[in-house]
Parts: C-alpha cells; sequence; structure tokens
RNA sequence: GGCGCAUUAGUCUAGUUGGCCUAGGACGCCGCCCUCUCAAGGCGGAGAUCGCGGGUUCGAAUCCCGCAUGCGCUACCA
C-alpha cells in the first residue's frame, strides 16, 4: 500500500508550486488506492502560523485534495504536526548520540557563521570543520551538565551515498561534500532534515515526493534513515516551477497564491487540470484531462525531469474552457458569489438570482474568468452609465431615428420574448434601409451602455420591456443633450 | 568556490529501449468563414538547422565527452 504525505511548512498561503506537488502526492495515492496524508511541517515555530494553517486547508479543499490522514481528519500517527511530535525527534537523536552516529557540537551558532564567512572570503569550503567531534565523550557529557548549549550533529561517515530518484534516476553524492549537519538545535528543537525522517519513517510514508529543491539534501536523510537502522522510502524529485524568464516563480511573476486564482474566479477543475500539466503529460496531445482520468493514468513514468514553465495565457484559456463546459445552472451557481462580491447582488435577492440564471448562458462563451462576467453583466443587475466612446452612437440623425422607433415598436410588441424583439427590429432595419449590425449598435449602446454586450435580444428580454423602454428614454435625452 | 539538476518554435510541451521525426499536440499570433457587438466555433497559415562543439554509429533531438547558460543546494530555514 502507497503511502504519500505532503508536508508543507505553514509560513504563508499554498502557493501554485506546493498545490502541484500536493496534486502530484494526491493522484499517486488515489491511482493506487493509498493513502495521503497532510502533515504540516512547523519546526520553524517563529515562522510558523496558525492562519496560514486555515489558508492551506482551505485551498487544498477548494482544489478537492482531500486527505486520508492529518489535521482536521486524524489518523493512527497523530498528531500530524510537528510540534507536539518533539519526543519522537528526541529519541532518535538520542540513539544516534549513544551509537556514536552523533555528537555534541558546542561551537555557537555566531562562530560558525563567522568561521564561514572567513572561509568563504579565503576561497576554502565553508563546511563544518568537526572540530567538536574529537572532543572525549566524558569531557563533552561534563561540559553539558555544566551547561554549554549544545547541538547535536551527524557523523556523516565516508563513503557516496546514491539516491535513487524515480524521476531522474541515480543521482551520486560523495558523502565528502556533505558536512556534519545539525540534527537537534541548542535549544533541543529538531531540524528539518531530522523531522522530516523520523515522521516520514513513523507515519510510513513509502514514496516522498517533492520539489528537486530537495534533491540535494536527499543524501542527508538517506544516511539518517540508515543509521536509524530503516531503510528510506523512495524519492521523486519534481521539476521546479519557474516563469517564463526561466526564474522561480514569485510574485514578480503575478499571482502565484492559490487563493488568489480562486478569487479571480478559476475553476478548481481547471487549476487542477493545469496543475497536472505541470511537469507530466498523458500522451503527446491530450490537453483537456478531467480529474478522474487524471487519477486513472497519473504515473510518476511520464514526469519531467526539466523546469515547468508557469503560463498564465495557457491557464486563461483552460478555464475558460471548463466554464465553457459547465450547464445552466451550476455557471448560475458559481457566478452567484461573484456577483455578490461585486455588489451587483444581494445575496439574499432571489429575484436577481432568478434573472443571473437566465443571463449566465449568454455569457458562457464570453468569459475566461468568473470575475469577467461582472462588468458583462453588470446592465442588467444596476443602472447603465454609457461608456464614453460609445456616446457618439446615440447621436445623429439616423440613430436617432432607430432609436425612435425601436422605442414605438418595443412598446407595441404582443410578447416580450427574444425572438419576438428580433423579427420585429430586423423589419425595422429593412424598413429604415439600415444593415441590421448597423441598426442594432445605437440599441445595445442605449441598453447595455457599451458597444460590446451579450447577444442583445436576449438581454432585452431578460431586462424586461419597461426598463428596455426607460434606456431607449435616456438614450434619446442624451442625445439630445449633445 | 564545491556539489547537483536542466537546456526542443514567442510560450507550454510530446518524443520511455537511437531509425515510423521530412520533429506531433496545445497556447498565443496572422488570414478567411460564420455573425446583432464581443466571444465561441470551423478552415487555413507563419513559426524549431532539437543551447554550442566534438565523438560513437550505416543512422542521434534521443548515447558519450567538453563548453556555455540557467536554476537549486551548500544554514542551529524548510
Amino acid at each position: 500500500m502507497l503511502r504519500l504525505r505532503f508536508a508543507p511548512s505553514p509560513t504563508g498561503y499554498l502557493h501554485v508550486g506546493g498545490a502541484r506537488t500536493a496534486l502530484f502526492n494526491w493522484l499517486l495515492a488515489r491511482r493506487s488506492g493509498g493513502v495521503f496524508i497532510l502533515r504540516i511541517e512547523d519546526t520553524d515555530i517563529s515562522r510558523s502560523t496558525e492562519e496560514a494553517i486555515e489558508a492551506i486547508i482551505e485551498d487544498m479543499r477548494w482544489l478537492g485534495l482531500d486527505w486520508d490522514e492529518g489535521p482536521e481528519v486524524g489518523g493512527d500517527h497523530w498528531p500530524y504536526r510537528q510540534t507536539g511530535r518533539a519526543a519522537l525527534y528526541l529519541e532518535a537523536a538520542h540513539g544516534l548520540l549513544e551509537e556514536g552516529r552523533a555528537y555534541r557540537c558546542f561551537c555557537l551558532p555566531e562562530e560558525l557563521a563567522e568561521r564561514r564567512e572567513r572561509a568563504a572570503a579565503e576561497g576554502r569550503s565553508p563546511m563544518y570543520d568537526r572540530r567538536c567531534r574529537d572532543i572525549p565523550a566524558e569531557e563533552a557529557a561534563g561540559m553539558e551538565k555544566e551547561g554549554r548549549p549544545f547541538a547535536l550533529r551527524f557523523l556523516v561517515p565516508e563513503g557516496e551515498t546514491v539516491v535513487e530518484d524515480l524521476i531522474r534516476g541515480d543521482v551520486a553524492f560523495s558523502n565528502a561534500e556533505i558536512e556534519d549537519f545539525v540534527l537537534l538545535r541548542n535549544d533541543g528543537s529538531p531540524t528539518y532534515n531530522l523531522a522530516v525522517v523520523v515522521d516520514d519513517l513513523e507515519m510510513r510514508v513509502s514514496h516522498v515526493v517533492r520539489g528537486d529543491d530537495h534533491l540535494p539534501n536527499t543524501p542527508k536523510q538517506v544516511l539518517l534513515y540508515r543509521a536509524l537502522g530503516a531503510g528510506e522510502p523512495a524519492f521523486a524529485h519534481l521539476p521546479m516551477i519557474v516563469g517564463q524568464d526561466g526564474k522561480p516563480l514569485s510574485k514578480r511573476h503575478g499571482d502565484v497564491s492559490v487563493g488568489r486564482f480562486r478569487e479571480m474566479g478559476f475553476l478548481p477543475e481547471a487549476m487542477v487540470n493545469f496543475l497536472a500539466l505541470l511537469g507530466w503529460s498523458l500522451d503527446d496531445s491530450t490537453t483537456l484531462i478531467d480529474r478522474e482520468t487524471l487519477v486513472a493514468n497519473f504515473a510518476l513514468e511520464r514526469v519531467s525531469s526539466k523546469p515547468a514553465v508557469w503560463d498564465d495565457d495557457k491557464l486563461t484559456w483552460m478555464n475558460a474552457q471548463y466554464i465553457m463546459a459547465l450547464g445552466d445552472e451550476e455557471l448560475a451557481r458559481v457566478l452567484m458569489p461573484v456577483m455578490v462580491g461585486a455588489g451587483l447582488i444581494a445575496a439574499d435577492d432571489e429575484e436577481a438570482r432568478e434573472r443571473l440564471q437566465r443571463a449566465a448562458p449568454l455569457i458562457r462563451e464570453r468569459i475566461k474568468v468568473l470575475s469577467d462576467a461582472v462588468p458583462l453583466l453588470a446592465f442588467l443587475f444596476g443602472e447603465v452609465e454609457v461608456v464614453d466612446d460609445s456616446r457618439e452612437l446615440l447621436r445623429g440623425d439616423e440613430n436617432v431615428s432607430i432609436l425612435r422607433e425601436t422605442g414605438k415598436r418595443l412598446l407595441e410588441l404582443g410578447r416580450f420574448a427574444s425572438s419576438d424583439i428580433e423579427t420585429s427590429l430586423r423589419d425595422m432595419a429593412d424598413e429604415l434601409s439600415i444593415k441590421a449590425r448597423k441598426a442594432f449598435q445605437p440599441i445595445r449602446v442605449a441598453i447595455a451602455g457599451s458597444k460590446v454586450s451579450p447577444p442583445l435580444f436576449e438581454s432585452m428580454e431578460i431586462l424586461g420591456r419597461e426598463k428596455c423602454m426607460q434606456r431607449i428614454a435616456r438614450a434619446l435625452e442624451t442625445a439630445r443633450e449633445g
């Protein structure tokens, strides 16, 4: 049984890189009928916050990445955050010390930083020089008793460590390049390398799938697993996600937080599809892939080892595809909070909700993100303000006569249905010997306040005869004012 | 500095063991069609000597070496 985990550190919101990592782990778990674990990596207490944890959980839920063990759902390896698991790390570290696989280091962080700087300046290797390794055990114990603070360092053995990576193949590291890294800080707290290994071991994680910025750290962890007398899990290091300039994705590239994409009106299904394609592909030609297909086909074998570049245009296009696939009711349902958020509809306005229901199909093919609906539909839910560069279409003899005649015909119409409106107004255009496309523009401006709008006649039907008449009248007034 | 990873069109990518690649798909772009505006849709088009230089081979985007470039790691951050 595969056991996978996503282990974010709650120092901020969930960004798209983390979301991609979470998704790949989730897909692997679902594909194999395995277990997906969410674990909060908060060993850095000063930078971790509860708000960040909540935000991450919310975004994971929004993306539909449910976990089988972790915060809010429990599991056999509780707690699923590192604060609260201190005893485990201490136990492992002391075991290592007793076996002589780790040693006390009394160097102070400031001294180390200074030495590192000097070494760099002199062109020497900045690695820890192991000066505390040879302090005799009794002496070290004595210093400990005196109350001298110390960190616990791992004694890196000689040799070579090979990381068997499922995506990159075997990657060899010479142990001589790995310094005796710190396991326990001088305040007794565990470092990342110790905590992940102990947690992944205790949680029986079978596959560690994470960003490839962790690859150089992996030999340290492999060494730790072995020192602890355990086998290591399988590793897979995902390529980084970079911006179009090849630099790691950051705020400079615009929005990188999952929450922002949600706010802008991206659909979770589109995000999931897009994220999946960041480093993975189904075949040589499929781009639109639904969740079920993803779950049924995802495999590490088809994960690329080169950096994945974030392409905003493609995400936007993809989102539009998913919006177009939505049914009428579904579309209206997801649009509702957006309209409410924009202040165009009151949350409890049932009549407006129904109007939105009728209007939604008109804009399905015209929006790429949900928030695009706001400017397009505003004229149906509030008063219109004719945008300046459209004003000219209300002036001039021809336009004025079109508007007058339109007003007359709308009044005389029996049923105020789009097909009847269209028939009548086309007849009008014929009678006035004006091309349809030319005749309808002033009407559009009068009704929607803009040269661009959803289909005119359907919009008029939804707006209703009274409102339409009012707007035609308003437009004629504007024309008269010059 | 050391170690590691990567390098296919403006962009995202396919190309698992070298020949079916005269390099496939998609975004974007351009043109035409459709059309009440804008979209959507249909059809067509431009765009890659597969980072550079060697080598192995009958044959290399695919294997090897070197170089260049980019990125990551090198913390008592994760």
